[in-house]
DNA sequence: ACAGCCATGTAACTTGTTACATGATTTT
DNA sequence: AAAATCATGTAACAAGTTACATGGCTGT
């Protein structure tokens, strides 16, 4: 959904070619979201068949083939832009999932899975908090992005420690020995 | 990534059938996560074509058809509850783009943006919030997947309060001023 | 000429997702 | 018997992603 409408508002500044909107898409991001070339161009083609980009002779140059925005892109652009935000339909977490996983699987140390992410997650945000410092002071954009990714490895962060704190309260962590031989850890319910 | 092995986690249990995966993934998620049964069978279908689960007969009864994880299965599944997250390549979110974008664009007012976003997103922590109440007191799972939603929008709300201290600072699209020698033509600004 | 970049494009694949079709079983 | 529910399955598509092929242009 993202790379789509950013193509369309790369484009809207004025018409750009293939290469060109890979590499304003990763100017743009600081190079935190790398943009393989294959997806604009593929992007590109959905876009045209959807009547939101049409080719643009003039811009080209060369091999350069241009693409400018039709009314109809202009339109979902800004539609996009006013549309409210989906929070209410919550995208699935890969490590949300991970942990549950780890909760209900027997043999697993769960602490240990959280440490180990809690390690990587805290590395990781030291290396953007670095990043921070060199960055062209003047780039808003790039800041916004690495603001965005520090704020939401802090929200990470913060979950993984609430959670340890919840697993050691409800003392579920050893799966084992409950004594009943069916073992029906956790999830599941009675099947009828 | 994250069905796969929600659904071989669930196999690793005991061998189940489609049906009951679907109502034991959205139950263990406090019903915060629908999963569409017809995803269930395909992605069963591909756990299956890729050796990771099989049919199991002697668990299938009427039409409910039943399947077990294979040991190669539950050696991926052990693999990938112990690899690090993949923190390194962030995921591109859409929201952030949504901003990027309103402030490239122009005759967008980017502070009503974020406004409207910050209001939709505090709106849906206060569900959460009151949804988390009404929670099975005993259902870890449950419990955790609120969380998680709870502080990953926290964190956007913040950023995004982030983000709108930052545009005040910066005023706002104005490009020039700050002698930048007309080089970079890249993104946003009006610059060319 | 040739190496190397510029630029476009395509084939193939994965996960996610929905809408619909099809029977079987149970309930009323 | 009709209606509701259970259960499986399929077709189709969106979006993301990579690997590779192709050719033009440029500098040495």
């Amino acid at each position: 959904m993202s790379v789509p409408h950013a193509l369309l508002a790369l484009l809207s500044e004025r018409p750009k070619y293939g290469l060109q909107l890979q590499q304003e898409f990763e100017y743009t991001t600081g190079d935190i979201w790398p943009l393989n070339v294959g997806q604009v161009y593929t992007t590109l083609q959905r876009l045209e068949r959807d009547g939101l980009v049409e080719a643009d002779d003039g811009c080209s140059e060369g091999r350069q083939r241009g693409y400018r925005i039709t009314p109809a892109g202009a339109q979902e652009l800004a539609q996009w832009l006013n549309s409210a935000p989906d929070t209410l339909t919550p995208r699935r977490d890969e490590l949300v999932i991970k942990v549950l996983v780890a909760t209900s699987v027997p043999g697993i140390d769960v602490h240990e899975i959280l440490q180990v992410h809690r390690r990587q997650l805290v590395e990781t945000m030291q290396r953007y908090t670095h990043l921070k410092g060199e960055l062209a002071e003047h780039d808003l954009a790039q800041a916004l992005v690495v603001d965005a990714e520090l704020y939401r490895l802090d929200g990470v962060v913060r979950w993984l420690d609430a959670a340890g704190a919840r697993l050691k309260r409800t003392r579920v962590s050893s799966p084992g020995r409950d004594g009943d031989g069916g073992s029906e850890p956790n999830l599941g319910k009675e099947v009828r």
